[in-house]
DNA sequence: ATGTGC
């Protein structure tokens, strides 16, 4: 049984477990699931765990690991990497583009827009590419990372600085690969997906902090577009292969045991963790070639309809990976295998791996909401650092499943309740709109405030979508 | 999230 008591306030919106290694940011603790609070336990017992498993206030359920989740295994002392702390959708995640147009230059143009994207950027389940690559030219497209995308022609060269890792993970192969995710991959690529993915087309709606809005080049009523999606098929198929490749060596092999099987994991250092790490990093280059095809594919239809050519990466971010890393922690250098599920890189000020542009402020965070009401733009602090292995939250997070959203809310009132607030939807699957009703989810905007006065990411704008695209 | 399952 879980019992909420045993979490106690050490301060404001931060809940720490009397006897276990875990941590809550939230407001109030009767606001947590028991279910994910549960899993949350489960996690701060894997092996080599360093510091506490940290969950975010947009904490849910999820597969193992909850989702909105942080926990950091020692790499040298045979911490384990595991799968669920990922995610099946390695390198899910959110770019967000800027153009030099304010609202009212776009307003008439705006469902001439949606249409173009919409027949621009495939959507929905299992929807496929228009570029069609054999199967060599995808193995050596996706091994190469972002750098191919640039060869290609759908990517500037200055857009890689604004990718987080500079969109390519050198430690990958195909070695591991099974032809099953190479299958369902190939021809994925600059697709959106389905679920809570999605393209939109937003306005500035708010300005929180001016100096650091500045250094991001956002204004109030600015034109923006951000894309959410991951690495479709491809990765998906990578998780499930490694998943059950370590359900049959943990116990037996390892020797490791866990609360629950969907926490599979081995040591990372292992065999069986080496390569799933080179093959996880393969999907997240896959994913980061994915938005950056869906950025040439917005760049395409903003030249042909508005004629413009400034539209450029203000940031793109992982909100499901993992990474091995040197990081001090209590005043000792770990090697790290930190395990984000659901959580956002919140690097502070004057971190080695920002963009000189962002030095000053801060890693930009990206956090998408519901399509009915808002996204957001923060940056990262020293107290992330210090507190979080500098992380912060990553969405919404639902509060409606699937089938009680599809059961509950009407379709047609639906979009005449967004087309009131001026959005506008193209969208592959009536089903998929019902699923990703802003009513199915929490305010994001709660969960934002929480990561604001926690100190773990600064709010610097407010987004608001007026169209769109989802599968 | 996902060719929506063991």
């Amino acid at each position: 049984m879980i019992k909420l008591e045993d979490f106690v306030k050490i301060k404001d919106y931060k809940f720490k477990h009397i006897n276990n290694n875990a941590v809550i940011y939230i407001d109030d603790i009767n606001n947590v699931e028991p279910e994910s609070i549960k899993q949350l336990l489960n996690v701060s017992k894997l092996p080599g765990l360093v510091g506490d498993a940290i969950a975010m206030p947009d904490i849910h359920w999820g597969y193992g690991f909850p989702i909105g989740c942080v926990a950091c295994t020692n790499y040298d002392e045979d911490g384990v990497i595991s799968p669920g702390g990922i995610g099946f959708d390695i390198n899910c995640g959110v770019r967000l583009l800027r153009t030099n147009l304010e609202y009212n230059e776009i307003q008439k143009y705006k469902e001439k827009i949606l249409d173009e994207l919409f027949k621009e950027v495939p959507a929905g389940l299992s929807s496929e590419s228009d570029i069609r690559l054999s199967k060599s030219e995808f193995k050596k497209s996706i091994i190469k990372g972002i750098k191919w995308a640039l060869e290609e022609g759908y990517a500037d060269k200055n857009d890689l600085n604004f990718i987080e890792d500079n969109g390519y993970k050198r430690e990958s192969s195909f070695d591991y690969i099974s032809e099953e995710a190479i299958e369902r991959g190939k021809n994925q690529l600059g697709t959106l997906g389905s679920g809570n993915h999605f393209l939109e087309l937003q306005i500035v709606d708010e300005i929180y902090d001016e100096e650091a809005a500045k250094r991001l080049n956002l204004f109030k009523d600015q034109v923006v577009l951000m894309i959410h999606c991951g690495s479709r098929g491809f990765g998906h198929q990578i998780a499930t292969d490694f998943i059950n490749l370590m359900l049959k060596v943990m116990e037996n092999k390892y020797k490791i045991k866990v609360e629950d099987k969907q926490l599979a994991c081995v040591p990372a250092n292992s065999e069986e963790g080496k390569k799933y790490i080179y093959s996880m990093n393969l999907a997240a280059n896959f994913a980061f070639i994915n938005r950056q095809i869906i950025t040439y594919k917005v760049r395409k239809v903003f030249k042909k309809l508005l004629n413009t050519k400034e539209v450029e990466i203000v940031y793109d971010i992982s909100h499901n990976m993992a990474t091995i890393e040197e990081y001090s922690y209590n005043s000792k250098k770990y090697k790290l295998v930190m395990h984000r599920k659901g959580a956002t890189r919140a690097l502070p000020p004057f971190h080695p791996s920002l963009p000189n542009e962002y030095k000053e402020i801060g890693q930009p965070v990206l956090i998408p909401g519901d399509m009915g009401r808002y996204s957001f733009v923060l940056v990262g602090t020293e107290t992330a650092y210090k507190e979080t292995f500098g992380h912060t939250c990553h969405g919404a997070g639902r509060i409606k499943s699937r089938n009680q959203a599809k059961k509950t809310i009407n379709y047609n009132e639906l979009i005449k309740e967004l087309e009131s607030k001026g959005i506008s939807i193209r969208a592959a699957s009536k089903a998929t709109i019902l699923e990703e009703a802003p009513q199915a989810y929490k305010d994001a905007l709660n969960v934002v405030d929480i990561v604001h006065n926690a100190n773990i990411s600064k709010k610097v704008a407010k987004l608001r979508p007026i169209g769109v695209v989802k599968g």
